[in-house]
Order: C-alpha cells, then sequence, then structure tokens
DNA sequence: CTGTTAGCGCCTTCAA
DNA sequence: TTGAAGGCGCTAACAG
C-alpha cells in the first residue's frame, strides 16, 4: 500500500496524498480529510525510506554509547530521550561495544539513514568515525570525550580536574597501600589518572591494575586484589575510575569479609545513580550524569535547526560525593 | 557521492558497482578491486535509505522497550545484542515510556523502515501496534508479555506461578500487616497480583498500593506508607511487583529508621542484576532475564530466517530467591 | 488548490 | 561478465 494507491482509491493525484501526509495547508479540507479517512481504513503508514530518500527530514536522532549495560551511558540516554521526544524527535540507540570499527559502522549506518543529528561517545578521540561525521553535513556532538581536532562540539566532564579532586581525598585519608584500578583504555580515563598523578602524593607507591571494564570484572579482580596486596593485612585505597565497575568491586570484597572503609576504602567516578543505593553508599566523582544528556539534547536541537552557530563546547566541573565508602 | 559517481570514476556502469556492494560473485576479480580502492579513496558509504528502497535487507533489528532506566529492559537489550551482533545484524532500541501511542509510532516507524525483524515489549496485550505487526509481514516477537491473540511469537515469566510463589512465602512468613505495591497496569502485574491473590491466606486484609512505576516513586511512597500504615510499630510484608521500585522504596525506608528485613520485609520481582548487591539484597521472584534476552535474538533470528516455521511461544518459569530483604 | 513531472540512490531483470 | 533501463515510495518544483 503507497500513497500510489491511496491516491486512486481517493480519486485525487499522488501530490495531494503527499500534501496531507506533510500537513500541507494547500489542501481542500474536505478533500484532505477524506485522504485521511481512507488512509486510516487501511492503516496506512508512509514509507519512511522513501521519505527520506526523497528529501524530508526524517525527524530521528541516533545515539552512539559504549555499552548498554554500564549505568552511566544509559542514564545519559535516558536524560537525551526525555528533551529530544518532546521536542518530536525519536531517538534510536545502538552500542559500540567499545570496538571501534562497530563504532564506525554504526556512523556510517546512521549517516547513510539521513537521521537528523547523531550523538557519539566515541572510543578514542580521534578517529574514523569522527573524521566521517566531520566530512558529512549532519550535526553532531561528542560526549564523554574532547576531541583532538578543534571546531567540534562536544561535551564532557573535567576529568583532568576530577582526578585531582580524587588526590585530594586520598592525601587526606593517607593510608599506607593505594591502588588504582582503570578500564578500557580512554581519554577519559587517562585525564583522571593524570590529575590524580599530579596530586597525590604516594602515585610512586601506587599500584595500577589496568582494564578492569565491567561491572563482573570489577568483581572477579576483588579476590585477586585480596591476596595478591594483602588487603585484609594492609589499610588500603583504592580508586576505580568507573563507578559500575567500584560497585562490582565492593560486592566481592564485602563477600570476602573485607570491611569499608574500615579495613578498605572505596572512590569511585561517575555517580550514577546506583552509587547512591547500592550495598555500601559509595564516595564518588560526580559528573552530573542526567545533565550531561540534557545539554546534549538542547544542544543538538539548537544545532539541528540552527547549523551555522558555532559548535558548542561544555567541559563540566566535577564534583566530589563524600559516602560511606571512603571518608576521612 | 553516490554510484554513480564512483561508477563514472571507474569507468564502468551503476550496475557494476551495485554488485560489488552486494559483494556479487560475477564480476571480475581486478574490476571489483579497481572500485573496492576507489570507495575507499572516497570513503564511500552506500545509502541504506536507497537499499532498503531498492528492496534489499537491512540487517537491522528493531527493539522497542518500554522504558530505559528499568534494569530489567536493559539486561534483556543488552543479551539481545550478544547473540544479534554476532549474527551481523545491528540493533536499535527505542522507549515507549509505557505510553501506548508512542508504542504505535516506534512500530510504524521501524516497519516503514524495513527492518529486517522487530522485538517488542508491548504496553498492553493487545494493541493497535500488535495488530500491525500481524498484517505486515515482517517477524516480530513480543517480550514480557502472553498476546491475547493465538499465532504470535512470544517469550515471558509465568508472572502468575510467580505470584503463586510470592505468597507462599508469605504466607510462611505470616506478618500482621501487608502491602501489594505494583506498578503501571499491564498484564505480567495482573496476573503476579492473581496468583499471588488466590494463593495468599491474608489477601483480604492486604493493602495495596498501585501506580507507583520508577524507582523514584518507589522512593517517594515509603514515608507515606510509614506514616499511614504505621510501619514502624507493625511488622510489616511488602511485596513489590518490580525490582526497580522495590529498591527505591528500600533506599527510602532505611533512610527513615526502619530495618530490613526485621522491622519491614520486602519481596521484589525480577532479579534485575542490582537487586543482588544493592543496600539490602533483594528476596525476589527471578525471571531469568538474561535468557530472555538471548533467547528472543534466537527465536528472531530463526524466524527472519525461517518465515514458516510456527511461531515460538516461550513461558519461562519463575524461581525464587531469598536474600536478606525478607527471609522467614 | 491540484495534477504533472522529475528525481532521491540503489537494486535487478534483461540483453548484449 | 557487463551495461541499460525501469522501478522501489515519496517529495518538490512547476504549471495549471
Amino acid at each position: 500500500m503507497t500513497i500510489a494507491d491511496i491516491a486512486k482509491e481517493a480519486g485525487v493525484s499522488k501530490a495531494s496524498v503527499s500534501r496531507v501526509l506533510s500537513n500541507s495547508p494547500k489542501v481542500r479540507p474536505e478533500l484532505k480529510e477524506k485522504i485521511l479517512q481512507i488512509m486510516k481504513y487501511h492503516s496506512f503508514v508512509p514509507n519512511k525510506l522513501a521519505q527520506g530518500l526523497a528529501g524530508s527530514s526524517r525527524n530521528t536522532v541516533g545515539i552512539i554509547i559504549e555499552e548498554l549495560s554500564n549505568f552511566f551511558f544509559i542514564e545519559v540516554a535516558d536524560g537525551f530521550d526525555r528533551i529530544i521526544s518532546q521536542a518530536g524527535y525519536s531517538m534510536q540507540i545502538s552500542s559500540s561495544k567499545w570496538n571501534e570499527e562497530k563504532e564506525l559502522e554504526l556512523v556510517q549506518q546512521l549517516i547513510s539513514s539521513r537521521v537528523d543529528g547523531i550523538i557519539l561517545s566515541p572510543v578514542s578521540d580521534e578517529s574514523e568515525s569522527i573524521r566521517l561525521l566531520k566530512d558529512c553535513d549532519i550535526p553532531f556532538l561528542l560526549i564523554n570525550i574532547i576531541p583532538k581536532t578543534k571546531g567540534i562540539a562536544y561535551i564532557s566532564c573535567d576529568n583532568y580536574a576530577g582526578g585531582k579532586l580524587a588526590a585530594d581525598y586520598f592525601n587526606k585519608m593517607n593510608r599506607p597501600l593505594n591502588i588504582l584500578i582503570t578500564g578500557f583504555p580512554h581519554q577519559t580515563i587517562d585525564y583522571r589518572v593524570q590529575g590524580f598523578r599530579e596530586k597525590f602524593s604516594k602515585w610512586d607507591s601506587t599500584i595500577h591494575y589496568k582494564n578492569i571494564n565491567t561491572f563482573e570484572q570489577g568483581y572477579e579482580i576483588a579476590s585477586v586484589l585480596k591476596t595478591r596486596n594483602n588487603l585484609s593485612e594492609i589499610k588500603t585505597a583504592l580508586f576505580v575510575t568507573n563507578d559500575n565497575v567500584a560497585i562490582g568491586v565492593i560486592k566481592k570484597l564485602l563477600e570476602i569479609g573485607i570491611s569499608i572503609p574500615g579495613q578498605v576504602s572505596v572512590m569511585g567516578y561517575d555517580d550514577i545513580k546506583l552509587s547512591s543505593f547500592c550495598r555500601i553508599p559509595l564516595t564518588t566523582i560526580s559528573q552530573n550524569i542526567k545533565d550531561i544528556g540534557i545539554i546534549a539534547a538542547m544542544e543538538l536541537l539548537e544545532m539541528i535547526h540552527n547549523p551555522e552557530k558555532a559548535k558548542p563546547e561544555h567541559k563540566i566541573a566535577p564534583r566530589l560525593v563524600v559516602r560511606e565508602s571512603a571518608v576521612i
């Protein structure tokens, strides 16, 4: 069933049908009514592909995140969706799974699907997908990263400052053993570590575990930590640069009888919702996640409606949130 | 940049270019190589809309869930994505926000975008969107619901049995005050309540709060409960038919000084990952969430490749999981 | 206000 | 193996 069919049935031309689809004012009300009737009768749905191909807006924006099962991204997406759908757009999410090729593929897909805008949380601060995005003229905005090249819209936490915030706190806690746990190599992590390193007085003796990416991996590393670093004997402070992982670590630590924050104190990063109501509420560096989604949505809408404006750049200040998992 | 452009540059016809795009064997290897080179040089990406319009598969499936910020759906989607992307498909998620009109709109969008398959977690067990789906010939599968009409593929927990499981446990706990908290009107909830009612000996005196849908609303209702039902004096058992909400309730209850499970015991439903590592690990009815996503993915793939087969119907048995929030 | 005519970018017979 | 031509369903001028 196409507009041709319903045009024939209404005894008019395809153009008129197309006009009522796009809600054009120049079509006689009664005719419009009749066409609407017929469309409803057949429960006709216009083909989005054809509409898109023929040049009209699809009223759709795409968002690519790095993983689904990380509450950080979900919260961002949720805040984003709230705004964007109020504005009459629909959003489609997909996940790159921290894989640059997959990311590129998804970006290509969105571009070639002619979405009206794209939000990308990139694996790297400089990549083929970002280059592609720059070359096509679809409005896009990067989140959770500061791009290498200039003139690209982004919104990111000031992770360098966040790392320093954490270091200050570690200096005050002043524990004999200090451990840093980081995840996938990513710009956000690099900055956090850099800020932390510069400000933390015991950096030289700090032990660093890398590539702990997921909640599950956090859960697993905890027992390794215990035996390898003798956690049950030495008072320790843990900086886990991602709440999701931190919560996994804490879970296991509790299960194997390590007290928190007494024996081991844990600081996270992100301040996902969960952090406030998990087993041991998490002391963490907050980056106002919901705001990121909301700001991203507003800026993207602005860019869609007003493509010539300068690309917005947001660097959001982090904030220390002290809860139970690490106290002074 | 279109296939016409690159055809011209290669000195061949569009047809040949199209053939290399679809990896057709009948194109001279060296020619193919040359075309590939040129495509790569211009980082050419074929237009998905046009491809779809012209009839080829998009290798995309859509999944519509009811809300983003509910871990249940995210876990399902994550399991689903894992399988589907291994099979070379990409997935796009969107959220109906418990709104039937929005759901219909999203379904129409997916249909008219010619996706290869659709997963829908419907707001209602009988709706315009389901009807639409039946009428078009795109493979689809419903999750988290048992459709009213027959011949529709679905995968759902046996919520009736789940409700009875909860009731058994409540009978054993035998508390003087019993409260039931449910969310949006939804078939899953109806069945859970029905099973619970039939088996619970104190159903008649059970107090029922409805329309508590989100984590936040659970958090808010908790203080109401305390004052209105005198929670701090009377030993109470709470059946919250959704873990997400239960966790919100527990959070607030703890904050206002109610001990769990001593004073108030709480039973949830779903067994989202979070339930095992939240403040007070949740006693709940488990429905093997990840499996739902995985089975859904496998069945959908099967339906895509083999459309004539009978529609699969999965009713997953629930399981009681006793943790700390409610003990006997 | 309404119909006609071209495309949008790609795939797919059908001939060559 | 390759090319030419038509069409997928819709929109967008351009005439009337």
